[in-house]
DNA sequence: ACCCGCTTGTGAACCATGTCACAAGCGTCT
DNA sequence: AGACGCTTGTGACATGGTTCACAAGCGGGT
């Protein structure tokens, strides 16, 4: 078809899926894949992966199916996963700290560049090679580093204070923790995932 | 109008927003609310929100708005929140013990029953004054401490062995934070929060 | 007792998403 | 070269969710 006008969120949220799927297959050597093997790793219709898929294009092969190399690199490059993104992680406590480990493992293009925190015990400690610093500092030291996508992990408490302090130094994309309804920046893509919400979600299935 | 025949996902996803908020307004000691006012604390149209409420019969009081109290109690008792629910942490890493003293504090209604993991290290040792067990054990631990929702926190590769593990043993809900898809149990009700995808997505909308 | 303002509950229109079914097209085998 | 099997891309349909608009109804004030 034309150009990725917009993507629709939903098939968004399955594109990394797909990729995920799709580099194992490469490691393993496979070099074609049809839609309805793709679907059946994970549990949707072969339909709607071709729909997805064919919005960037049709990169598919009727009769053999989408070369995997091919399909790899579209949309890692629709995914602007062929660069490297810089973020900052804010708030250093557990939870914080275990994402920061988490996340910047392994081979994906995300690289964390600062690491900010209010208590004074752990300001100035060591993240890897970086040095945390406190979270009063995040509009000098945001633009200096260049990050552009931060994650929250403060406190409920503290958690819409950061996050202005951050799309007001520049960040374009927030990964947020806290269990709170953030008000949002239009101009900043914010995404929220709260534990106790789905904790609560699955309890509405026990009620038995 | 009718009994809850069957809450759709989306709305069930809202309500405990609609809970949290509640929460907060009782305790500042308000006692009515309107949709409207629900509406601007969150970024949601007045009419979803009452849509959302009337499902469950008619606690609005036209002219005035909802009681809170009545409403606070009547989704407490939707979600199955005015019990105690035991869960399980499977995976004492950093992420794993993190969830477990993120997830567990508070006036919650969730209690960590239970822990394992697999590192000789780790197992034996003290989560609050729970032991951790070896993740062996799951098929004799479950059911003697009546857990019914598990939290999986293991790496991609063990996750899945765990995931059945744990659905054998009688657990009936799962909220998953290992990087990959799982085969689910169509009897289990499983959630899965994946950091990495979340993080993929943003990164979409940052190629400029 | 009545009126008036405000807010709910809800049917109907609208929109997004997913499913179905099938024509178009590639590759292979004879 | 031609026919066949398989798989894609896609229009038509079905489903589900949200917004809109408004009648019904409560409560306070006169």
């Amino acid at each position: 078809m034309s150009e990725p006008a917009e993507i629709s969120p939903l098939t968004l949220s399955r594109l990394p899926l797909y990729l995920r799927c799709l580099r194992q297959l490469q490691e393993k050597g496979t070099t074609h894949v049809s839609s309805s093997q793709l679907a059946q790793q994970f549990e949707l219709s072969a339909s709607l992966i071709r729909k997805d898929l064919a919005q960037f294009g049709e990169f598919g092969i009727r009769g053999t199916g989408y070369r995997v190399d091919e399909l790899v690199d579209r949309l890692n490059g629709l995914l602007g996963l062929d660069r490297i993104h810089k973020m900052a992680v804010v708030g250093m406590g557990s939870l914080g700290s275990a994402l920061a480990r988490y996340l910047s493992v392994n081979d994906r293009p995300f690289k964390i560049v600062a690491a900010f925190d209010v208590d004074g015990g752990r300001v100035g400690s060591k993240l890897g090679h970086l040095i945390v610093h406190h979270s009063r500092e995040i509009p000098e030291v945001i633009p200096e580093t260049g990050a552009r996508i931060a994650v929250l992990a403060v406190p409920a408490s503290a958690a819409q204070k950061c996050y202005e302090d951050l799309t007001d130094s520049g960040i374009e994309a927030v990964l947020n923790f806290a269990p709170i309804r953030l008000k949002r920046n239009p101009a900043v893509r914010t995404k929220s995932v709260d534990f106790q919400i789905y904790l609560e979600e699955l309890a509405y299935f026990l009620r038995s």
